[in-house]
DNA sequence: GTCTATATTCTGATAGAC
DNA sequence: GTCTATCAGAATATAGAC
């Protein structure tokens, strides 16, 4: 019987995503994340070199989480069927983590670790591909991504108002879709 | 002859837009804002009830500087080349003034000062009007706009990778177009 | 309208005892 | 691995002299 750490690795982890989800980017300190665990800010030192580490590590996190719901998602539908349920996985998993999800599509990440950045990135390329029948169309991605993100980002923003986007999702991925295929 | 204030409501806006642009929005403060004009940051609250009001004012100068690129790109044109250009004229917006532009489109604004920001989006539902014969088309809007607003924030975020976007404005507004008519 | 001086609170980070 | 103690700096904002 050993004598358990309080905190470690994942656990920082954990209650850091807590943190930013409950109260956002600017109430995540060394000092919050500190005492969600009953630990000194000092003690955090001993498992992760600095606060960009933190947010290095919650970045993989993010993007992790979002390329597995949308995988799950994707399952074995084919064409456009499966296109729509990635796109419909994409938003629902932004709406529910509005903050976690800012790390992948709103935040500069350093260019090294974009592990799972990157597999995100292949699907959705594998995705179009299989609608527009051009494997690698890059630019059919960018424009279905771009309205995706557009989308989510708009709307956690507040910006379509008090009346809402009305009914503007379905039509902007059918517009979207309707017009990569033609 | 009077003897001139160092500074004044106007001047403060101004440098405090050179700030956000030359360094991002971590580096506005007080201070940095006093340093540029030459004046102690407790000097400012004789002009602006405190940051806040700054902030305000700062997004009332975005979303009027973006309204009126739009205005003049649209000039007497119709239709749908009306409407390109002023996506044209969005994105090159976003371009030449990342920071300001994060102000009309990423952050949450008070919903009390949407003066500037209430037109930016009329101009845009008339633009998107005009080419779906539909009068106060809010979904086909929300999806331009979702569009236009994605791809300005991935591309800004670096998102798109080393290669680039490669064609996907294009693509993606062209599909867009087609397919909110269509 | 600007100044000095100050209050208050927060931040990331380190040294060294235990 | 966690603790205390501390550093060094940043921030917003106010009071009162000039």
């Amino acid at each position: 019987m050993s004598f358990p750490a309080k905190t470690g690795a994942d656990a920082i982890l954990k209650v850091a995503v807590d943190i930013v989800e409950a109260e956002g980017w600017d109430a995540l300190s060394m000092r919050s994340i500190g005492l969600a665990l009953g630990v000194r800010a000092s003690s955090l030192y001993h498992h992760y070199r600095d606060k960009g580490a933190i947010e290095e590590a919650l970045g993989e996190v993010a993007a992790r989480a979002l390329f597995e719901a949308m995988t799950v998602a994707a399952g074995r539908k084919k064409g456009q069927v499966r296109l729509r349920a990635m796109a419909d996985a994409y938003v629902a998993f932004a709406h529910e983590n509005a903050a976690l999800y800012q790390l992948v599509a709103a935040r500069r990440t350093a260019s090294d670790t974009q592990v799972a950045g990157k597999a995100l990135w292949q699907l959705i390329l594998d995705g179009v591909g299989q609608v527009t029948g051009n494997r690698d169309d890059t630019a059919a991605a960018v424009g279905l991504w771009s309205f995706l993100h557009g989308y989510v980002a708009l709307e956690g923003a507040g910006k379509f108002g008090a009346s809402g986007a009305k009914g503007g999702y379905e039509r902007g991925l059918s517009a979207m879709l309707r017009g990569l295929i033609g």
